[in-house]
DNA sequence: TATACCATGTAATAAGTTACATGATTTG
DNA sequence: CAAATCATGTAACTTATTACATGGTATA
């Protein structure tokens, strides 16, 4: 259920076709709530019949058309609406925490590999986010570029504001993880000692 | 898919009923890996059908009986050969993250409450997983010490020590979660000065 | 004119959620 | 003998994943 304010939130920054906006998907709000565009095209459709977005045909080469998506004013009430009503915590469900708790089973090579699998994995969400991050901070980002020139209602440092905390908060998640994962193999090499 | 070799975890502990299972499940793994109760008990079945777990019926009452279940060995080896699969890293997808990129579309009251309840929910979580923590560093979590009598292939400190490494993952990450949404009050309060 | 990429999906499957159902047994 | 809890699910639904499909347009 909360593709579709991923996908409201996105739009209110400006108009877009299903394709400009699966791409720009991907490149920001894509990194807090991911989703395929498997998913995004039939939810966008969807959301036209909700009457939360607007479709217009608009021409693309000599004779082709594409697909043009505007919030429409009710789109935006449900976009706030959906901001009072309270976070649906998912349950934990973690692959790398359930695999860590039963390292006895594997070998330690092995164990050291997830644990530098993890590292690796975190490694690159962070610089992930590191550099959405910077572009935020200078406001290069585009699309939050072209948020501050489109959205009048809002204090555009407070945009900006919150965009940084978000992408703090999974720049320290990552550190935690990484940190983790070195603990992970100190305690590795307590146990099973290498020459 | 991951459901399944953490009911495999559970069970090399000892041989248990489904109900059992259950509610074994929800003090132990269940932390970690979550599932409610009408995923575990079709799991079983299939778990059966695979080959990896036996099931024998045995007396429950005057005229009753329920179902135990006990892995195999070919259910071990599947548990040590997924030990050897990579971790497959879910995608990012956080609905508290997701609102917080967004707050300037809340009112602030509402913002520091979602924030607040926040801090709540990790308080919560880490109370939990303080309380394992502490059940497994003193042995006296009674999955775990029933593990520790009948797993004789394992180094009990090992078993223990990985428990504990993994418990304490998670105290650090309810930790950092804490501390972001503290933050987020923190700027809010800038962007919002209250009287 | 071939290749990249624009544009929009569908189909099949898997996994997870929510709510409900039902009867048996133990215990106070 | 009523209440708790033991025991085992099913049904309906939603969400997400994976893989594939198809044709058009711009560009080198």
């Amino acid at each position: 259920m909360s593709l579709r304010y991923a996908l409201l939130a996105l739009l209110t920054a400006q108009p877009m076709t299903g394709y400009d906006l699966a791409k720009a998907f991907h490149v920001s709000v894509g990194h807090v709530w991911h989703a395929p565009d498997s998913q995004i095209y039939p939810e966008l459709k969807r959301m036209v019949a909700d009457g939360l977005l607007r479709d217009e045909s608009v021409p693309w080469g000599a004779s082709s058309t594409k697909t043009q998506y505007t919030v429409t004013d009710e789109g935006v009430d449900a976009f706030r609406a959906w901001m009072d009503e309270p976070i649906e915590y998912a349950r934990e469900r973690d692959p790398a925490h359930l695999r860590s708790a039963y390292f006895e089973w594997a070998d330690p090579d092995v164990a050291r590999r997830h644990l530098h699998e993890h590292i690796a994995h975190y490694e690159l969400r962070r610089a992930q986010w590191q550099s959405q991050l910077n572009a935020i901070r200078t406001r290069s980002h585009p699309i939050l570029a072209r948020r501050l020139e489109t959205d009048t209602r809002h204090d555009p440092d407070a945009v900006v504001e919150f965009k940084v905390f978000t992408y703090e908060g999974f720049l320290d998640r990552a550190e935690g993880e990484i940190a983790w994962a070195r603990h992970g193999l100190d305690l590795l090499d307590r146990l099973h000692p290498r020459d």
